[in-house]
DNA sequence: TCAAAAGTGTTATCATTACACCCATGG
DNA sequence: CCATGGGTGTAATGATAACACTTTTGA
């Protein structure tokens, strides 16, 4: 049944760059293997052709969803791709979105015969399909930018966590050798936006205290804070 | 000459959000207003479709000079509008991008019986075609977050400007009141990307002081204060 | 009792805020 | 000589960076 136009139109997909965080403190992405032509055998991210009768968003969390498994994310549009030549195919338009997972509460669904998914620490990498290396660093790029002046990071993490884990965290994404201990705790405790939630146990050192992320004390704070910020007006990162 | 696909396939276009400051220091944009149908009549952002050759950004300029005039800008891509209803005519998703010009230096082309164009105080927007007030909204908020980090203002000053000047545009920029002028000062100055150019003259008050931006010194602070920012790690806007 | 990681005290320095005040010009 | 906007001095307060130190646990 085919579709006749009376001009030519691009065709339209979608691209998900899921970051996730593995038990060893890995920053990892989400790449499925590709079974068909073009770029048969490679990896890239999971993504597709968007349907007529869906929005963009919900393009990307169906083929998320049906290609890894992976549901109930927040993703957040991350830019559009469309130069003429980079898909051999003929001219596609790829809308990129990306997302931040704990990836012990977003269980991956079992590689099968006729499709393979998988984790990459961020710094092995295998050689990606299309355009996928350009969006990957578009990605990367914004989530440290995106890291800095918003607490997305603590979706990463698992529900309790210590303040080592997300110094870890921070030095991490950013890529970056040692924050400072001290300074990193008085920072982040002045926020006023974590919430005691117990002790560790069983570590053959002082146990540390666990923390919880309080979002909606953060959205409180965000609201009055966004008002001194105005009165100050400007603060160029420079 | 038609054109048969597989599949059905939406139709793509650009849309150009451009901000502009005129002599009387009001932030305005520039609308087209739409001759064919559908919202004939109304004013609306000035794009139109993706060519098969030509990648978004190349689309989003050509549409922008042939329809106002206005060339040699730098735009930015803004985000991709993709609801399935957004266009009675059928699936079109847009890319929108923006860009902030001098209106002097900037001149529009004089309407025609065609085309009608003209900028429009942002508070006093007329009714807006297709879904662009949305994309309006998503513009001044990205414009508004901005401006705090980076130095993009500068862009709507005349190459000449005063720190009144500046301190204006920032408080119409952000929408507050009055920012304390000494600290304003302190703050720009102490950021050292300005140069003094010259005096005002012909004015009935001691004349002011004249400044240019200089990129390139900003491009040098900006690259080492990220080194420093990466030490610090965190900073929430909280 | 030791290794390992958690967690604290402190100080010099810098940035921010909030006011009040002086300066140069044309009418 | 005054209205108008340009431009400065300063002091209290708060934030930041840097470093050395103490605490608590399991092995």
């Amino acid at each position: 049944m085919p579709f006749t136009y009376e001009y030519p139109r691009p065709a339209i997909t979608v691209d998900c760059v899921i970051f996730g965080l593995d038990k060893e403190q890995v920053l990892k992405v989400l790449l499925i293997r590709r079974a068909a032509e073009p770029f048969a055998g490679r990896w890239a991210f999971p993504g597709g052709f968007v349907q007529m009768d869906e929005g963009l968003e919900a393009a990307a969390l169906r083929e998320l969803e049906e290609e890894t498994g992976i549901r109930d994310v927040f993703i957040e549009q991350l830019f559009t791709f469309g130069q003429p030549a980079r898909d051999p195919r003929g001219r596609v338009v790829s809308v990129a979105y990306y997302a931040l997972v704990n990836l012990d509460q977003h269980p991956v669904k079992a590689a099968t015969d006729a499709e393979d998914v998988g984790w990459f620490g961020i710094d092995q990498l295998p050689q990606l399909a299309f355009d996928h290396q350009e969006i990957f660093e578009t990605a990367i790029a914004r989530l440290r930018a995106k890291v800095r002046y918003q607490p997305i990071g603590f979706e990463l993490l698992p529900e309790k966590f210590t303040l080592s884990q997300l110094q870890k965290l921070y030095e991490i994404v950013l890529g970056v050798r040692q924050l400072n201990k001290r300074n990193f705790r008085k920072r982040i405790l002045k926020m006023d936006v974590l919430n005691e939630v117990g002790k560790q146990s069983g570590v053959a050192h002082r146990p540390a205290t666990l923390y919880s992320f309080d979002k909606e004390r953060y959205q409180l704070h965000f609201k009055n804070r966004h008002k001194d910020l105005l009165k100050r007006g400007v603060d160029f990162e420079i």
